[in-house]
DNA sequence: TTTTAGCACTCTTGTTTTTCGATTGCTAAT
DNA sequence: ATTAGCAATCGAAAAACAAGAGTGCTAAAA
């Protein structure tokens, strides 16, 4: 679609932009990247490319600046997802082999090491409660008013709730919930626990509301409404040349603050294992100053969590995605 | 130790700049706070104030700002600490009659409220573990290479943590394990933990290092390693004038994002109930650009958990420490 | 003795003007 | 097709200026 020499210069423009933040001026260019042409040539290559809409300029006598398109194209097209260090994978291997009790614990640490090489904010969120099955549930009878609900899931997912009671319960009623419970339950998505809780009463009654509706509500409320989003890194933002500007800044501060709109920028895009929304491709308004590279980490079929970097447009996508890719098949291997 | 008018002037200023974020001059405070003078008096009083180092000059034509032995005078002798209206009240009691299963819910919630009432960001954490007894300690065997452990201590604190293993382990393995650790541990303090493990093993030898060392390992990591701290109102803050500085937002931001910072900040001054430390008294040099007030969530002697709120030093004391007051009070009586 | 009116002086803030330099687009030569 | 050359454009930084807010001091008033 663009000849060869276009596609050098957009090339060379965004990974120039990349690095200066500095608009970026024909000559900045030349000898460089390929170019072995005058400024003059590549001025003319650039106007066209502005006329095509890949590039931006601020003012009439500026250098230019990706548009949102041009990054597109970059990052469709002209990228090279290999651009990681020997010292790097070294880093990466020795994170991910840390021992792990728990399925989300290695989708922070992995959020953590991205954060760490990548020096962008990190966020992750783990697997849906929709596509996970329900494994076990076990209830431990924490002194005489209170149970403990363990539900495993078939990710590896453990998540642990409390319930308090108002009267004594005593350890073969607990037997009975738990028998009770595994039988409804076991084999089953999460998503069943949003089913009207009068279908967990036995017909038998022995039961009552007051003992199955608090352990039906807590579970409901730990499994689904409660998503745990952890952030690495917030303050790595804060170094970059566009967080110069109060706006920005405190725009960022926001979304990172606003629990919806993390949880949103991480479910969104289920297609690809790697995903990239640059700027106003983001569905939420907020987001628009800022680019987002998700990556969900699976087995299979299956959900295990999804890890998202936020930062500027003018991101480094060809190093995140280089680390995303290592991590990927890293994963995938243990 | 000041002549009456001084402390007025002293007070009508730091609360006009408090309202105001702007230096306070002379002729802003007469006829107002009881002051009625003209504005040259009140400048003699000024100019004395300032010598006697209540005061600052940001430079010779401009008006007065509290120094930090200004805050502290206020703080300690001028503040009113009923400084909070029937909404606020009403609106605390119902935010604290939430029914919570845990002892660190409450605090959270108990943050999170004061930080909406003060408008100031919250960060809590929970009891010291030093100062904790163990009443409980159970062993949950999930699938067959994995123990969940649940410890229970008298504050009402419970905290779980999970423990993989190698090889296989049974049901009689794990009854062996709650008897041993429940006769070792229960009714000691939880540093007990940080004794060499060895003195867990029994003399019959029958689980071995394999076994019980990550046991340990584990529990220590969750007791006395991994400190919760929670967040609340982080944005808030950038609505403040005194974020417009990059430098202040990103101290700012990288203060919140430094684990250790915050729990030495809540960790720090086990005295009183409510604590206030301004600018460069707080012992972390990161610290010296904002005010920290700290509220210890005590009964008896039982630490419950801490919540700091930190803001600019020109905070609104009054307001803080009158809110904090009426929860403590609260608290106590539930 | 205390308080206040009056005024010169100081310093910040905001505005306007000027200067400087980077970069472009176009034209004409290569 | 490429490039050298150059006028034109615009922003960023510096300089110059004006306005205003506030002080400190002095001398008069209470």
């Amino acid at each position: 679609m663009l000849e060869e020499r276009k596609k050098k210069v957009l090339q060379a423009i965004v990974e120039e932009y990349i690095n200066t933040a500095e608009p970026v001026s024909s000559n900045a260019i030349t000898n460089n990247y390929g170019l072995n042409f005058s400024s003059a040539t590549i001025r003319n290559e650039m106007a066209e490319l502005e006329k095509s809409g890949f590039l931006d300029k601020p003012h009439t006598s500026s250098g230019r600046v990706p548009s949102e398109k041009g990054y597109r194209y970059y990052v469709d097209e002209l990228l090279k997802d290999d651009n990681i260090s020997l010292e790097e994978i070294k880093y990466i291997s020795s994170k991910l082999e840390t021992k792990v009790n728990e399925i989300e614990e290695l989708t922070q640490i992995t959020a953590n090491t991205i954060s760490e090489i990548t020096h962008y904010t990190a966020v992750s969120i783990g697997p849906k409660p929709a596509t996970q099955i329900i494994e076990e549930i076990k209830f431990i009878l924490l002194g005489n008013r209170m149970l403990m609900a363990v539900i495993m899931t078939d990710t590896g997912m453990i998540r642990e709730t409390i319930i308090k009671f108002d009267e004594d319960i005593n350890q073969k009623q607990v037997d009975t919930i738990n028998y009770m419970f595994n039988n409804k339950l076991r084999g089953q998505s999460i998503e069943i626990i949003n089913r009207p809780f009068e279908e967990y009463l036995f017909d038998e009654m022995k039961y009552s509301v007051k003992v199955i509706k608090p352990i039906v509500e807590q579970i409901k409320k730990v499994l689904i409404e409660d998503e745990k989003i952890y952030l690495e890194g917030a303050n790595k933002a804060f170094e970059l040349p566009e967080f110069n500007s109060l706006e920005v800044a405190k725009n960022f501060v926001n979304v990172l603050d606003t629990k919806e709109i993390v949880a949103d920028m991480l479910n969104s895009g289920i297609a690809k294992d790697i995903n990239v929304y640059i700027g106003k491709e983001n569905e939420k308004e907020e987001l628009k100053d800022f680019s987002i590279v998700t990556f969900k980490h699976k087995v299979g079929n299956k959900d295990l969590g999804t890890i998202g970097i936020i930062g500027p447009k003018r991101m480094n996508y060809s190093k995140v995605i280089s680390v995303m890719k290592y991590i990927n098949k890293k994963l995938k291997d243990m």
